[in-house]
DNA sequence: CCAAATGGAGAACGTGCGTTCTCACCTTCG
DNA sequence: CGAAGGTGAGAACGCACGTTCTCCATTTGG
C-alpha cells in the first residue's frame, strides 16, 4: 500500500498547481492586487480547496516565497556548480544575476518587492524575507571562504548583489548585473593577495 | 496686495499638513494599508479639503514622494557640503547613508518600499521612483567626476548605496552603511592611479 | 446686513475582497 | 443499496476603503 494515498495525491497536485498561480500572479501583479478568486481562476483549484490547504491569504503567500526561495537558490547554485575555481565562482554568482534580469517577465527580487509591500503588516513576510536573504548571504560567505577570502568581503558582495536587483527591477536593465560583477571583480583582486 | 490671499495661504498650510501626514503614515505603514480617513484624522485637514488638494489617493502619494525626494537629496548634500575633497566627499555619501539608517523611524527607503508595493500598478509611482533614483545617481555621478574618476565608477557606487539601502531595511541595521562604505572606498582608491 | 459661496463633520455609496456558507452532486464504504 | 462525508460552483457575508453627498454653520463680498 502506498505511503501517499490517492487524495493525498490529488491534495498534493492541488497545492501545486495553487502555487504555481500564486508565483506567477503574485509575481507579476504584486500581493495585495491579487485576490484568492484570482487564484482559484488560475489555478482552476476551488476556494474550499484553497483554504483547506492554505487556512489564511498570509499562509499562502509564505508558502509561495517558501518554495520560490529553494527553486531561487538551486537554480543559482547550479550555475555556480558549472565552474571549479573559487574566483570564478564568486563571479559567476553575478552573471546568474545578469541571466535571470534578462528573463522575459523579470519584475525585480520577489522578496524586496514583497517586503516593500507587506513588510510592515506581515511578521511571516518579513520573516521569509529575512530567511531568504539570510540563505542567500550565507551561501555567498561560502563561496568568499572557499576562496580563501576575508569574510568581510562577503557583506560587500551580497550589498552589490541586492543593489542589483534591485536597481534591475526599477530600471528594467540588465546592467546592475555587469556593473555588479565589475566591482566585485575589483574588490575581490584587492583582496586577493 | 499679496499674491497670496488668505485663502491660498490657508490652503497651502492644509496642503502640507496633509502632506505631513502623510508623509509620516505611509513610510511608516505602506501605503495601501493607510486610508483617506487615516489621512485626515492624522493632519486634521477634511476630506472634502484633501480631495479638493489631491483629486485622487494616487495623486497624494506621488505628491508626498516628490516632496519627500526634494528634501531627501537635500538633506544628502548639506551633509556632503561639510567637506572639500573630492574624494571625502563621496565617502560623505555613505556616511549621510549611515546616520539616516540611525534614525528610530527609519524603515528602509521609501520608493524602493513604493515600488515594492505599487509598480505593478501606479505608473505615477514608478514614474517617482525612477525619477528619484535617476536623480540620486546623477548626485553621485557629479561627485564622481569631480573628483575626476571614471564614469563607471558612478554605477558601481550606486549600486552599492541601493543594496545598503534595502539590507539596512530588511535587516533594521545600519552596519550595510559602512560595509558600502568600505567598499566603495576600494573602489575609490583603485581608479585612483 | 443679506445673499451666496465655502468649509467641516460625517453619513452614504459602490466596490472589492477575504472568508464562509449553501446546496446539489458525487464518492466511498459498511 | 444507502447513509455519511467530501467537493465544486458560486452565492453570501462583513468589512474596509476610495470617493461623493448632505446638512448645517461660517465666512465673505457687495
Amino acid at each position: 500500500m502506498d505511503s501517499t494515498s490517492a487524495r493525498e495525491q490529488a491534495l498534493a497536485a492541488a497545492r501545486e498547481q495553487a502555487l504555481d498561480a500564486a508565483e506567477e500572479l503574485f509575481y507579476a501583479r504584486g500581493i495585495q492586487t491579487v485576490g484568492m478568486d484570482d487564484i482559484r481562476g488560475a489555478s482552476g483549484v476551488s476556494l474550499k480547496r484553497l483554504y483547506q490547504l492554505f487556512p489564511a491569504k498570509e499562509l499562502l503567500v509564505e508558502a509561495y516565497l517558501e518554495r520560490r526561495d529553494v527553486r531561487w537558490r538551486q537554480r543559482l547554485a547550479e550555475h555556480v556548480d558549472g565552474y571549479e575555481e573559487p574566483g570564478r565562482r564568486i563571479l559567476a554568482v553575478f552573471e546568474w544575476l545578469g541571466q535571470w534580469f534578462a528573463e522575459p517577465d523579470f519584475r525585480g527580487c520577489a522578496w524586496i518587492n514583497s517586503y516593500g509591500e507587506l513588510g510592515a503588516t506581515s511578521p511571516r513576510v518579513v520573516a521569509q524575507v529575512r530567511g531568504h536573504k539570510g540563505a542567500f548571504k550565507d551561501y555567498l560567505g561560502g563561496l568568499v571562504t572557499a576562496a580563501g577570502l576575508p569574510g568581510a568581503l562577503t557583506d560587500q558582495l551580497f550589498l552589490l548583489a541586492e543593489g542589483a536587483m534591485v536597481t534591475a527591477g526599477i530600471a528594467r536593465s540588465t546592467e546592475p548585473a555587469e556593473q555588479a560583477g565589475g566591482a566585485a571583480r575589483v574588490l575581490v583582486e584587492t583582496q586577493r593577495r
